[in-house]
DNA sequence: AATAGTAATGCAAATGTTTTCATAAAATCT
DNA sequence: AGATTTTATGAAAACATTTGCATTACTATT
């Protein structure tokens, strides 16, 4: 009688020591009501005295689900996306997921090695942030038929489904709101939109706006910098020192605006009196700001709890791996 | 010749397309030098035109690793925590583990029952963030035996091994700095302490000091709010409207203190000049803060990394899963 | 009391890998 | 050329579970 060391009791092991069959033990798990309740009893003291922790990893090899979710991020250490995450974790978490998460750091190719990566992990669904996407990493969702999700970015005609804001819309209603108080001489603030269908889409409405207006800004009126707050804070800190200085300037995203907030605060000039600051993506606190900043709200925590939703819907509706199908 | 649709191939596949056993096909992944070039090439090209995916739960289930680590935090949106999970993933990530995550909202219950289902899914290793964790955790981890690391705080004598900072001498720090800058009346603004060891260790210090000169501040002046602007900001708008205004105010963590700094700049006082407002931990963006925050440097992104890499080599070092040992 | 129906359980095959052991073929040595 | 080592491969057992089918033991029906 050799109780195996370790703790790592085994299904076997429970069966040995409630004195029923494998089977009973499992179905007890499974399908509870087809064991009779007395038994049920027994196996559930059989676990808790072997301490038997089930292996969901044999259960997936049966082919089952493995109850595993992966999401698929650019960076998780920036509040664009904590709240995003967060509110995706909490909607599959309560459908009895598990959140696999990854961050690439905007590199299309790393996406792909971890898309790779969680299909060895045999996840039931994928979830990705943004639609630009390299062809290997489109091919590889088709072919694999895994359910596949992505947030942040709504087109109607996109090849995945999408729970989104249309960012192209934010970026218009920033400009246009700018251009409404009077403002002419508007500088930009944005990421290399290359492989940010966000940033990109945001800054192509913006520019659009300003087209119409005639007020594109000067090259020297265009800065670039990540979604970082000091970095942002450094980049623009020339754009104050120039003969002409902007009225406004209109921003990628909610961080680069505090970041141009402080490097304007710096130079001892006034939000908004001397010159306006306006955001795009509300990312918690940015409301609470003093002063005050101006941002087109994103819906950060609804489109996250949306999509975690959608996401258990798809991998519900999409065929059962059980091989009846084949 | 049933080609399996669904794209789902098999290693049986493989080695049926490339006119090898099943056993070499497996050999070609794991120890490669094994095996003939040639072989391999033809292997290679079986995997490339069924577009294989080895399937980690098979591998798992035969007794290998799984090649997960599981992280458990109270929450993720949450400036605080984003660093320390960016830089723990991405250092797991570095080793070739995918990374589990999830939250439980600061409810040591929940945190029990993620664990119990990062175990069902056999991680190798787990992650939780300070030393407070309900009894059935530590018998769980102890029994199940799976390596285990707590982030954030140091302690000597901890139950499990910890990678972090003395939370206890931060806030002995923060208070001493405040002290010798000459303040007596001086505010406290706190989370709860209850489940969160890394609170209540700044808290003990802080209190310490404030004891050891006098200066303990009367109740109106010891303020409790989340870890969160809006409710920080809301929550000490109060204090500065008593008819005897603190000369500081010594916040739990950065979060706090920039909800703090914000009521204060609404009320119209200014900071430093009328309160100095001191934070503890500090997070990406609190030194480009105008006006600066004041702040005891919480190295997260240092911690996350170091407790990263320590996960890795503490699983490296655990028993082999193999059967030898037994 | 025989029969049919149902509830509870067990047996054994199947899931997709890895690995040990055995074997065949090729290369090296004498 | 024969013996020995090395290299490359395959067969089959093992891993922990689920489930279809078979079996047994009750309960209800006539």
């Amino acid at each position: 009688m050799s109780l195996k060391q370790g703790g790592k009791a085994d299904i076997v092991d429970v069966a040995r020591r409630a004195r029923v069959s494998i089977s009973t033990v499992s179905r007890s798990f499974n399908h509870p009501d087809l064991v009779n309740p007395a038994t049920r009893k027994k196996i559930e003291r059989a676990v808790q005295a072997l301490g038997y922790i089930r292996n969901r990893a044999a259960q997936t090899m049966h082919g089952r689900r493995s109850g595993t979710i992966g999401l698929i991020v650019p960076t998780i250490d920036n509040a664009i996306f904590a709240e995003v995450i967060q509110s995706f974790s909490d909607a599959v978490d309560h459908a009895g997921f598990t959140l696999l998460i990854a961050s690439h750091g905007f590199d299309l190719d790393r996406e792909y090695a971890v898309l790779r990566k969680f299909l060895e992990h045999r996840v039931d669904g994928v979830a990705l942030i943004g639609l630009d996407h390299s062809e290997p990493t489109f091919q590889l969702l088709d072919q694999q038929a895994v359910p596949v999700i992505s947030i942040w970015n709504y087109e109607a005609d996109s090849r995945i489904s999408c729970v989104g804001a249309k960012n192209y819309d934010a970026g218009r209603m920033a400009a246009e709101h700018l251009v409404e108080l009077g403002h002419r001489r508007i500088a930009l603030v944005f990421p290399v939109t290359i492989g940010n269908d966000r940033a990109r889409g945001r800054l192509g409405g913006a520019v659009e706006v300003l087209q119409d207006q005639g007020a594109l800004p000067p090259e020297e009126w265009t800065i670039q910098s990540p979604y970082n707050i000091a970095e942002a804070k450094e980049a623009c800190r020339a754009l104050f020192d120039l003969p002409e200085c902007p009225s406004a300037v209109l921003c990628g995203n909610d961080v680069i605006a505090q970041g141009v907030i402080y490097a304007l605060l710096k130079r001892g000039l006034k939000v908004p009196e001397d010159v306006s600051v306006m955001g795009i993506g509300d990312f918690k606190g940015s409301k609470e700001m003093e002063p005050a900043l101006t941002t087109i709200h994103f819906p950060a925590h609804e489109i996250g709890g949306l999509a975690g939703r959608e996401m258990c819907q798809l991998i519900a509706q999409s065929e059962p791996p059980n091989r009846w199908q084949a």
